[in-house]
DNA sequence: GCCAACGTTGGC
DNA sequence: GCCAACGTTGGC
């Protein structure tokens, strides 16, 4: 069991919007990134603990407690020449995107990015540290716990 | 394989 | 809108 914290834009794909999904479950398109990519192709297992974060938005930070509900899959967005994912390079026979089911397993009160800057257990969040702009990172037990356990306003 | 130029991310 | 940080691209 491995937890992982995943960045989505409220704008595109929010709480609510996951929530209000048929089986709150989200297919997580539009990664393009290969360190992220890869952490769901090779390292997610069904199951395991994702912080939902919305990002770039008016308060950033984590706004549900999630799962992966599935195996990795290739990305559609990748094919659509419409969608502003897509990928010329990518064949249906060779993929470059994968992604997996998230499920919302509940929203909670946002935790900010202020708060969580502000705790001295998430020191080495890797979401915290400078210049980090990727959208998929692991995140520790012991920041799990701290996090689902110290910061979750009841 | 190097590395400069360019594009993107994302908080502020 | 700014800009730091970092990934990607492409010429050599």
């Amino acid at each position: 069991m491995q937890y992982w914290l995943m960045k989505s834009e409220p704008g595109e794909v929010s709480i609510d919007d996951a929530l209000s999904a048929p089986k709150q479950t989200v297919p997580w398109f539009g990664v393009r990134n290969y360190q992220a990519r890869n952490f769901m192709r090779d390292g997610m297992r069904v199951g395991d603990g994702v912080l939902f974060y919305h990002s770039s938005c008016e308060e950033p930070g984590i706004a549900g407690i999630a799962e992966v509900a599935g195996t990795p899959y290739p990305d559609d967005t990748q094919f659509d020449k419409r969608s502003k994912y897509y990928d010329a390079k990518a064949t249906r026979e060779e993929p470059r995107w994968m992604m997996v089911d998230v499920r919302i397993v509940k929203k909670i009160p946002l935790v900010s990015l202020a708060a969580l800057r502000e705790a001295p257990e998430l020191a080495d969040m890797q979401i915290l540290k400078r210049g980090n702009r990727l959208s998929i990172t692991p995140v520790s037990p012991a920041e799990w716990r701290f996090i689902t356990q110290k910061l979750i306003k009841k």
